[in-house]
DNA sequence: CCGCCTGTTGAGACTGTGTCTCATCTGTGC
DNA sequence: GCACAGATGAGACACAGTCTCAACAGGCGG
């Protein structure tokens, strides 16, 4: 549900509003990753009426305190993914566009590693990773008929 | 110099134009990485008439061929690092903006991990570090003064 | 319960990135 | 040196994201 969203921008002194309420129950509604045009695209879908200029705003906020994600798919378009507020990274479908959320994996050492071997103090990073995941593994892909 | 792109479009059966020429010579001067704007620009510091939509076009071509690799910046922004044709990642400086390559450094294991936690066939990766290189780290940061 | 203050919103202008078209040009193989 | 396919440039175009500003509406105090 919408709720969680709802809750953390309480938390952070935000306004609860109208059409924030109304982008917190879109995106719940997201499947996978998502883009603001998706989110302006469904909103309208939907008869509700949000500017395009509000939807950016809210996704800088709710990205700000950590309820989405903003991510880079391959084809270079920004995407965002709803998500509990911690670090991590996600693993995409490239198929359903599903994510799935995974934590440190071992991170941290290559990290180590990659400090030592360059001398940078290293700050940020992040970690995209793209596949196919079990539910679609599961479903023969049948690279004939369709995709041929 | 240029040489190396050069050589690589040609291997790779794409033409020696003169753009090419002058667009490779602008790329071996980046210090770290640049923006297809920034080469715009740089061209036209230069004198250098070569259209827009050219410099975006050779961009694509050099990214195909592995001569370039495309970034994404924490700030949203989509830019480019000449480097070696093979898989690798990148430190970036985010204080002067230069890069460094750097190797599996353990990554490998990591993606592996990852597929054992969540069940995805993971296909592509993408892991961007942003730090501070030694020499910017040689250069006291004084966080006074300017900063402050 | 009402009203005020401030954060928020919507419309639309605006900037900048990247794509596309099409006529023209230029490498390259012959 | 010629011809042809690939490459180019100019500019129109599509689209993402930002900004401004007047109007609005949450949430708090009274």
């Amino acid at each position: 549900m919408s709720a969680p969203i709802m809750t953390a921008l309480d938390r952070a002194g935000y306004r609860l509003t109208e059409p924030r309420r109304a982008l917190a129950a879109l995106i719940a509604d997201q499947e996978g990753h998502f883009t603001a045009a998706e989110l302006v695209a469904a909103a309208r879908a939907r008869r509700i009426g949000i500017g395009r200029a509000t939807v950016f705003r809210t996704l800088e906020v709710l990205e700000a305190i950590g309820a989405v994600e903003r991510i880079d798919l391959p084809t270079g378009e920004h995407a965002y993914v709803g998500c509990e507020p911690a670090h991590h990274h996600h693993v995409v479908c490239s198929r359903c566009g599903r994510t799935s959320e995974i934590d440190d994996a071992g991170l941290r050492s290559v990290m180590r590693e990659v400090a030592r071997q360059t001398g940078y103090r290293v700050d940020e990073h992040r970690l995209e990773l793209f596949g196919v995941c079990p539910a679609c593994l599961a479903t023969r892909p049948r690279p004939r008929s369709i995709t041929a």
